[in-house]
DNA sequence: TGTACATCAGTGAACGCGCGTTCACTGATGTAC
DNA sequence: TGTACATCAGTGAACGCGCGTTCACTGATGTAC
């Protein structure tokens, strides 16, 4: 009972992001009324500012909620690729191939960055949101070159590159993947992109002669 | 007198554009009101309903703006590059390097790009400035994948790519490095990142053990 | 050259709508003694 | 076990502001005859 109770309160704020996550990937934070997403929601407006103190601070819990459901699934992917290779390097590339493929499995073109969404937004929050978003990037920026730094002890880099820049790359081209995939309506350009930048490591590490893995 | 009279008509809708260019990169097309516009022009509500038809003909406008200005700068910059090199790889990566270097010299973070920024935008102008956007990308995966086979005649890819993936990796990757570039506020992430993207087409026409260029 | 009309680049006032936000209140459940 | 109070998850009504849009009008310049 207590339970129950508490899953479907729970599941109101839950419904509220849900609901405001596709609508803003849609059409944008600023052009996403409450309304709308009350509406949806089956909630007055007063319960939305109950679960919310202003619009912006749903923002915040969007991108923060992107960031840790992110986080699990590259976590969970690259863990499996490492169960099946214990090698660094062949493990990281076979992590970007199951990446690749979720990818492409996705019904339609990628539903969007609500990094990227909230970053082309309004001034007023920009400073708690991005500051959240910064973070993340460093975050991944720091886990990816920590891996390229173990693998270049097994592989010297055949091509000399910047690490933090090579990480980075991925998380640029993702978001822009996602943009070109949107514009295009092409929902394999983004698993292509992927698998591009993983050819590109590939010669970093194993030169551009050396066999396919 | 006459030609007096038509530039400074002309420089009033040229002026909307600039401001409303800026304000929206900075903020989003949707948190960006007419009223702060005309405002930085200093023109009434009516006077820009003049111009435009309505708000949506302005990101139209704007997009279309955008396109314009950087296919000229593009074809500036590899033009250039060309006229240096008849090789048309080595053209390629001096174009390349160019553009690095002129995104350096910005004196800020990038601006951003406006049709990203409108990308993540409302649905009722999406269906225009969207094909607009679409047409301008295709273009650029036209002009790329060209000159990456003019570049294979001379020398056969060492990786195999396919030309179409990474010429939209260009675009993927500076979108998402202006991104990047915004939310770290740090100006060099996106030279860097193309600066990245001309070693890996290196690497694919070279290979990673041929002497650097 | 003078006059009549047309066009261009706006002005000024008014509009209704819907947005985000506030605040006093409530009814169901949980907790202390 | 019963009662009193606290908390949680909202409700309902009202608010003022500013947004995009409309429309009748205007004054300066351009064009025809």
């Amino acid at each position: 009972m207590t339970s129950t109770v508490l899953n479907r309160a729970g599941s109101k704020r839950e419904r509220i992001l849900e609901v405001a996550e596709e609508a803003i990937l849609a059409k944008g934070f600023a052009a996403t009324s409450i309304e709308e997403i009350i509406t949806a929601v089956g909630i007055t407006k007063s319960g939305f500012f109950y679960h919310f103190p202003d619009k912006s601070d749903l923002a915040k819990a969007l991108v923060q909620r992107y960031i840790d459901q992110e986080e699990v699934l590259l976590d969970e992917m690259f863990q499996r690729a490492d169960e099946l290779h214990d090698d660094p390097l062949h493990g990281f590339l076979v992590g970007l191939k199951l990446l690749a493929e979720m990818m492409s499995d996705l019904p339609n073109t990628h539903p969007g960055c609500i990094i990227a969404s909230v970053c082309y937004q309004d001034q007023l929050f920009n400073r708690d949101v991005v500051e959240l978003s910064g973070s993340a990037l460093l975050a991944w920026r720091k886990r990816f070159r920590e891996r390229f730094e173990l693998i270049a002890q097994h592989y010297p880099p055949k091509i000399p590159v910047d690490f933090d820049a090579l990480a980075d790359m991925m998380s640029g081209l993702v978001d822009g993947g996602i943009i070109l995939s949107r514009i295009l309506k092409d929902k394999d350009l983004l698993p292509k992109q992927v698998m591009l930048y993983r050819d590109f490591v590939r010669a970093v590490f194993l030169g551009s002669g050396e066999a396919r893995l």
